[in-house]
DNA sequence: GCACACATTGATCCCGGTGTCAATTAAGCT
DNA sequence: AGCTTAATTGACACCGGGATCAATGTGTGC
């Protein structure tokens, strides 16, 4: 009756006339109970609205019920989306969620990660790009035999342990558009060369450059770091060179804003006088002006993807963890940054 | 010896020749021991790197050692830097952190949070704006006593349980910048009326201007949501009035930015033909062009101020919780979207 | 009607900590 | 030294679940 006090599966046992154990199979919807029994303990448990507690059921099957989406990852939005749409899975499941940001350029990230995971009997790790990338961490959580789900760009582990974005197609229609917008001189500013993500979607630029008989000139590649400052330097250097670009493609929106905020302090005209386009369709992407052409990499829905994975792995099912779906599509995004044709150049 | 098995205080006490409760002072640091056991038992802990486990620990004391951030904030860097903040502090202080978002509009918001934090035991929780303007929330928290700390606009909670931005001052700056500038006609994008904050800091800016002997007409006052989209079009409103404004102030950066996109597609030039300020010195604010001018709300600061009020109470010191710094005061941060003084009016 | 096989149920212990309180030890004092 | 008193230590129960396996009940075949 006393609405503050929690009822215990002992209490329960008692109302309904029945041992813990009884109770305890009712609640977990083990099989050899009789219908009797079932509907005597389910009545109790309704009429006092009782809940198994989360701490002794940990304890006694040596589990936390929580899992974590481990990230370095200075994109708020982005942790936000992959947060929002892991926590849509998990919370119905009975699975708490942990955010543990972390910073890669540490040397001893990996043995906190580890730590953070034992000491907290964590079940399960979400892993967001670019610690995703790292097979030291995924080799360690092997080894601890601790579930885990990779967020990476290609297929480079089994389909039980990933979810991928497959950019080729969105990079195709970027560099098409390019092309029937009549760019010739075509810059990138592409991200680390430690990060397999921009590694891959360079690869794709340059060969979608290639299908559409285009070339990619050293001095049309700068190297970013995916922060806007680092965007804004990129834009600087292309522009600055003896054949600038009329058109940039970023690794992301982050150094494609960048890049747009340098040309517009140069009193360049975006996007008549410079056309660019970005990835991710972060928040900011639509909130500008001109509003940014990009790729939409639909995160949240590889986060649920990812947790439901994580999930069917926390459940020992590995084999339904490798059945559902691997891979994403991006979408491309057209925008005004890219709302008019290229200048006519003077080429011959 | 096996690294791979974790041990548990049973292990150690034997290891040490101890009873596990000794085991267990030591853990805690509880007085009454002697020194010579303390380092039997302490050198056994170190050599073998053991850690109690949180299950059991929590089981034992009926607590969840989780602590959760609540919002219903679509911005996602408040919501990150909050987290930030309170994990800087959570995590050394053994708690660990659970995000819960929610959704102020459905009417059972407060039954479904409430449910949360009883089924997971939560220890406390920190409410940011706007749940934490909820009465009726708080009213039920002391009722299950669960410990709480409100991020506020104004002091409207004892000060154990609060930290409030002090936005006064910026506000005040603000205006005066205005002036400065040499701008008659002032626009107001306000938040909505429900929002306490959103109040306080109209009636801190009208103030303001009574105190420059400005005043703001009904014209020069538009209601938004916060979003980025009510930003466009309040000030397609304001910018439409028989005597539109020079410069608007808006109650968020979101909103600021909305208009600032407004005016651009309308062909205004910023800051020539329209001067902007925001409130938040959200990451968008330095990312654009021109950049906005804001107020930094120092959101990380507040987070680490009420996670550490949150912690004394659940050490179940509320003096100690009362006595942690109370207020914070917003920073003017002045960019490019006031960078040049107000044209000429034409006025009598 | 009886023996047997099988399906349900529950007594008891365990998970890994903490609280209580009695037993033991050390210290203080005449 | 002998006694009182205070400080340390440890045995044991408990937190609220789950697993094992013995005990009970139920149904089947003859």
């Amino acid at each position: 009756m006393d609405p503050a006090k929690k009822l215990s599966i002992n209490d329960v046992a008692r109302l309904a006339g029945v041992s813990k154990k009884t109770v305890s199979r009712v609640i977990n919807n083990e099989p050899g109970v009789t219908a009797k029994m079932l509907k005597k303990v389910q009545s109790v448990i309704d009429e006092y609205n009782y809940t198994p507690s989360r701490q002794a059921r940990a304890l006694a099957l040596n589990r936390s019920f929580l899992v974590s989406i481990i990230h370095d990852n200075p994109n708020a939005s982005f942790v936000t989306e992959a947060l929002y749409g892991a926590l849509d899975i998990c919370r119905p499941a009975g699975y708490e969620l942990i955010v543990h940001p972390c910073d890669f350029k540490k040397q001893d990230t990996v043995d906190e990660i580890i730590r953070f995971i034992s000491n907290l009997k964590v079940d399960g790790v979400i892993l967001l790009p670019p610690v995703s990338e790292s097979d030291e961490l995924t080799k360690r959580l092997r080894e601890i035999s601790c579930n885990f789900v990779r967020l990476l760009s290609t297929a480079s582990e089994d389909d039980a342990h990933m979810i991928y974005h497959n950019d080729g197609a969105a990079v195709g229609q970027i560099v098409s558009h390019f092309v029937d917008l009549g760019h010739q001189e075509i810059g990138l500013i592409r991200g680390p060369e430690k990060s397999q993500s921009a590694n891959q979607r360079y690869k794709e630029f340059r060969s979608a450059l290639a299908t559409n008989s285009l070339n990619l000139p050293k001095n049309h590649i700068a190297l970013g770091d995916n922060t806007f400052r680092s965007g804004m330097e990129c834009a600087e250097w292309l522009l600055g060179s003896n054949r600038p670009p009329t058109a940039i493609f970023a690794n992301n929106d982050e150094m494609a804003i960048g890049a747009i905020v340098k040309a517009q302090k140069m009193g360049l005209k975006i996007p008549a006088e410079l056309t660019v386009v970005g990835f991710d369709d972060s928040p900011q992407a639509s909130r500008m002006w001109p509003a940014l052409t990009t790729a939409n990499l639909h995160v949240r829905e590889m986060a649920e993807l990812a947790a439901q994975k994580l999930i069917a792995q926390c459940n020992g099912d590995i084999e339904a963890a490798a059945r559902i779906r691997v891979a994403v599509d991006p979408t491309f995004v057209q925008r005004q940054t890219t709302d008019v044709p290229a200048l006519p150049t003077e080429k011959t």
